[in-house]
Order: structure tokens, then C-alpha cells, then sequence
DNA sequence: TATGAATGAGGTTTCATTCAT
DNA sequence: TATGAATGAAACCTCATTCAT
């Protein structure tokens, strides 16, 4: 019965649930069940239902951002960065399908009952890609002439579109395809080609 | 008493409502009374509460549909077709932040339960885009080792999210900026470019 | 458009809607479209939905007991009068399906609620059996043994219980023998039998 | 706090005011108050509003079976067993008005939704009785030329039928009294009489 | 008389949350 | 810590009835 986390096996069932019914169409019960716990426990590890969105959101996007940091550290090349940057967002996105749904899909549709919650993990994920961008146009690789908060946003945008696509059963192609090409499409109108023209 | 068209206005309150509240804490009620009728009234127009949502979604993507082949119907060009086309649909987001809210936030939310609905005008929409890519492909313009459907979907992600992040509030630069830089983005990794390498 | 009876065209069309879906789950506009006319047109005749299955049970009661009046008018015998009487009321079942079911269903729901109502068409027709009981008695053909009261009510009981099992369609045996039966069950234990011990 | 058996309590609490307002004008919450509980606890115990008069019904048909198999369980001549049963099921009656107008009442109007639900024991109840008759025309004692399904259907609808009229205050006589003239009816029609004739 | 769009009161039911054990 | 029976607030939706035409 002890089992070790029992925070960790709410917040895998509360994805699973809610990446398959909605946020709001998710029971807490049906959480609580999935989890293998009493529906009153949940309430010892979660202030309330929203509060279990909140920490899974917080929580993957952290694991996701320690793998980026993880995977980032040896490469230098913004190029190189940006394209490893959305290998990792994919993978990430491809270990779980269910956690994919919840970040782009639920996650949205709080984010507007979140103002006051703490979204910095989601800030410092759009952040990062904005700095690779910076760093790039400080290098002299990325052209200047984007706002790179807006090419972040694109970029994410771009790439998480394609993962929701995925995420909702429509694979078209292999992921890795997919991923390759965004970056593609994107590094390319983002480098500066000082040969051409 | 006799309103000309109380299916309009009960549309435009639930864009109004949703976008405020978010559609599961938007009650039929506040709808009914933003609309200026009874709670009743709205099922003479709409099967349920979620139907609603579902007509919003089907109307508006209609109508901006309709705005891009007008807007389309003389550009021949790929490359100021794409352009046009992002540019529309930014000016139809721009005019109203409300329905762009419910539009990109909300209907992910319930479009799993949407995968029974009518979801056509969206695949056109899409498919717009797609055929302006494969098109451009067919002349040339555009590079053909990416696939037509991908690249839509990514260049529709792209422009969606910031017009999310522009829905939200934090409209760090024009809307129009955001629009140009996005489609050069997209079409400078498109374009083909016959004279470099 | 400009027809005869439209009171009579509503009252057939609610026999019809209540025998099926039962008085609480017919809607007033069931009744409406079954009997060709506009929902409002049904509050022109009857002072609401419940006036319209009393008026039918009133009206269906007059019919029927006009028709026991007219078939035992020539018929003197007791035995034969009670006999008579048993073979109108099913006839008048056998008629109409939908009928018997309004009259041993859902008029026994709503009694209670009737109680101000005039109910003394169905007062009449427990009194008619009464008083044959009564002349039965007074005439030396039925014991005195009976409260004829209570024999009537048992009596009524005993083919209407029938009918509603007929109603129901388990109908095991022909109407007729159902009838003839059980009148002979009651006769034989009513009449007076002298020889017999 | 924790009530022994808040089943029952419902029920009880069911039978009471579906008794008094009949089904359909009975709320849920009335039944909740009656028992003491929330309007939340019925819907532990019960699917929905209609299974409450459902359960009402089976329980109680359950009990007066279990009642008559007691009360018969020594009583061989079928006579006898045939007015053994009509009196425990007057006596079962009498024990609660409000019970017998649930039963005689609001379970007809219902009739036509319980066609799928489990009728059985009222099935039972009345092939308890065709049994008797049955058992009887095999001993000889009752006349063979009686239909024991029809003769058992109209004896409770004859027996139910002063139920009713007792139930719904027009007590004219002693419950007793009405129980064995109608019995004593019943029975002298049935019997073979070898003497007479 | 006839219509039928509009009304709006109110009931059934759900489900997040609590708390006695 | 853990449980899960109990709570009760609140929302969706229905439908009898009205009334302007």
C-alpha cells in the first residue's frame, strides 16, 4: 500500500485522464481511481482539481526544460540549438502522447483562470527559444530583423501545432520528418545568407 | 420583441461570454442575458450549450473562408498569396479579440468531442493553405521537399500563436509587424532560391 | 383549414399521445402536431394540459355509458344486464386500444389530483353496476349477502384488469372468452342458487 | 450521523410522498428532505428518480410474496389458500395506505417505462395465485373451466381494486369485511359444487 | 379563431469537496 | 496519512403557457 510517490502517480493519471476526456470533462474520482487512491486523498496532495492542471503543467514543462538544458549544453551553434531544441520538444511529446494533449490542448484553455498562477516554467520555455534566436543575431547567424520573442512564439507555435496534430491521431508522417522539416522551413528564412542576394 | 435575427445576436453573446469566462465556466444563462432573451430561447437555436460553441466555430471559419477567396480571388502569385492569406486572417482576428480567444483557445479545448462534429470549414481552412503551397510548388516558386499539408499546418500554428499571444494582451508589436515577419519567415524558408548554392 | 370539431380532433390526438407515452411524458405539443393544429390553438378549448385528460375521461366515460343505457334498455334480467354490461364496457375497450389504456392507466394516476374535479360520470358508472347488483338483490336473483357497492367495485375491478392486460398486448385469449368468463365467475358466485343446498 | 440503512430510509421516505403528491409531482429534493438526507445521497442508492419507485415496487412486491409463501406454507386446500392470500394481501395493505397507492396507483402510470425493467416478482405474484387456482382444478376443487391466468388476473384486479377505494378514503366498510365478501364471491364461482345441477 | 415564437420558472442530476473515522 | 460516504450548490435544459400578430 505504501507506495512511494503517491504525488507522482495522481499527476500520471490525471494526464492520462484528462489527456483522454478534457480537463473539464475529467472526474476527480476518476482520477482518483486511475491512481489507485481514495478520491479524498487527492485533496492531501493537490489544493483543488484545477491545481492538479497547474502542477502537471508546471511539472512536465520542467522536466522538459531540464532535458533541454541537458541536451543544449554542448552545442554551440544557434543552427544547431534551435534544430536540437525541437528535437527535444518532439521527443518529449512523442514519450507521451496523453501529456502532449494536456499541455497544448488543456493547457490553453486555463491559461486564461492562470493569470495569477505561477507561469514561468511556460515563459522560460518561449524564453529560451528567444534566446537562442538573440544569441544567433548576436553571432551575426540569425538575421536582425525579427523581434525574437515573436520568432519564439512562432516556432513554438509551429511546432507544437504539428505535435497536436500528431497527438490527435493523425500521423502523417514520422515525427522526425516532421520535426526536420519545421526546422528546416524556419532556419532557413531565419539564417542569414550572406551570399545570396 | 420580433428581433431580426436572434440567432446572430445569441452567437455573437456566446463569443462575448466564452471569450470572458471561458466556455465550461460560461453559464447559459449569462449568454441568454447578454443576448437580451430568455435561457429558453437559445434552444430554439441551438441543440445544447456546446452546439453553440460548435456553430460559433462554424460560422466564423465560414465567414473568413469567404473573406480569403475574395481577398484571393485576383492574387496569382504564391508567394503574395500566402501573404494575403496571413494577412486576412490577422485583420479577422484583429477585429474581434473575443472570437479570436474563443476560436484558438476554446475550441481546442472541446475539440475532442468535436471529432464527431462537422469539422469541414477547419480542413478547408487548412487545406487553403495547402494548395497554395503545393500550387507555388508546381510553379517552382516554392522549394518541393516539404509537404504541402505539414507546411500549412505549421505556418498555421505559427500565425495562430501569436494571435493567441495578441488575444491575451500582451500585443508587444503591431499586429501587423508580427503578421509580415511571420510570413517572411515562412516564405524565405519556402521560396526557392535558385541563386544561392 | 376550418375544421368541424376541433375540440374533438384535440381530444383523439391526446388518447392517441397519452395511451403511448403515458400523461407526464406527453408534451403539449405532441398533442398539438397530432391533431394538426398550433400549440396555443389547444389552450382555445381546454384550460390546460390536465382539463385535456379529464375532459377525455369525461367525455370517454358519456360515451360509454350512453352506450350501456342504450343496450340495456330492453334487457330486464339481472344476470343478463350484468352480463350486458361486461360485453359493452369491453367492446368499447376492444375499440380503441389507446383508450383503455388512458382510462385504467392515467386517469388512476391523476384521481388524486381530481378529487376537485367532476368525477361523477365515473361515479355514475360504478353506480350503474351497483344499482344492477341492487335490483338483482331486490328481485331474489343475487344473494343479500353482498354490499353492492363493494360488488360493483370488485366487478369493475376485476374487467378492468383484464383490459389493461389486453391493453398491455398479452392478449391471451380472446376478448370475448375473457369476458364471458369472468362474468360467469361473478354471476356464479352471486346468483342465488335454491336448489343448491 | 451514519444511519443504519439510508436505503431504506429513502424508500420509506419515497413511498410517503410519491403517496401524498403522486410520482410525478414529487421532487427529489422532498423525498431527500423526508428522509433526512441530501439531495445528493438518494443518487448512491438509486440511478434515478424512476428507480426509486422501481425499487419501491420490487421491494415490496418481494416482501408480501415472502408474506404469502409464510402465510401459506401449512394451508393445503386450495379454498383456503385462495382466501389466505387475499387476506395477507389486504392485511400487507393495511399496513400502509400510503404504500398501497404507490403500488395501485403510480406504478400503472409507470407501467408503460417498466415493460423493460425486471417485473418479475409482480409476474410471480400473480402466478402465485394462478397456481392456486391451478393446484385447485387438479384436486378437483375448482372448476376446470376457468383459464387460471384469467381468473388469477381478475381476482387481483378485483381485490386490488378495493384496495384502491380504501386507499383513497372511501372506506365503507370494514377492510376485513370486503376482503372475504370478495373472496366469498370468487370462491363460489369457482368451486365445483357437485351437488347442485 | 388561430398561430407559434418566446418565455422563464424550476427540477433532476452531477460532482468537487469535506470530514468523521 | 488515508478513506469514501455524504454533502449541497448550482447548471442545463424542458415544456406548459402566453400573447402579439
Amino acid at each position: 500500500m505504501a507506495q512511494p510517490d503517491k504525488r507522482r502517480r495522481i499527476l500520471d493519471a490525471a494526464v492520462k485522464v484528462f489527456a483522454q476526456f478534457g480537463f473539464y470533462n475529467s472526474k476527480v474520482s476518476q482520477v482518483a481511481k486511475e491512481a489507485g487512491v481514495a478520491d479524498g486523498t487527492i485533496y492531501l496532495y493537490f489544493k483543488n482539481k484545477e491545481d492538479i492542471l497547474v502542477q502537471v503543467f508546471i511539472d512536465s514543462i520542467s522536466e522538459i526544460l531540464r532535458r533541454q538544458e541537458e541536451a543544449l549544453v554542448d552545442v554551440t551553434d544557434p543552427v544547431e540549438r534551435l534544430a536540437t531544441f525541437a528535437r527535444v520538444h518532439f521527443d518529449a511529446v512523442a514519450e507521451s502522447r496523453a501529456l502532449a494533449e494536456v499541455i497544448t490542448v488543456e493547457l490553453r484553455q486555463s491559461s486564461k483562470f492562470m493569470r495569477n498562477t505561477n507561469m514561468k516554467p511556460f515563459g522560460r520555455y518561449l524564453g529560451e527559444i528567444a534566446q537562442i534566436v538573440e544569441e544567433g543575431q548576436q553571432q551575426g547567424r540569425f538575421s536582425p530583423n525579427v523581434n525574437p520573442r515573436i520568432a519564439a512564439r512562432a516556432f513554438f507555435g509551429a511546432i507544437d501545432e504539428l505535435a497536436l496534430e500528431w497527438a490527435m491521431g493523425r500521423r502523417q508522417s514520422s515525427l522526425k520528418d516532421a520535426c526536420a522539416q519545421t526546422v528546416d522551413l524556419f532556419l532557413s528564412g531565419l539564417v542569414t545568407r550572406p551570399q545570396a542576394n
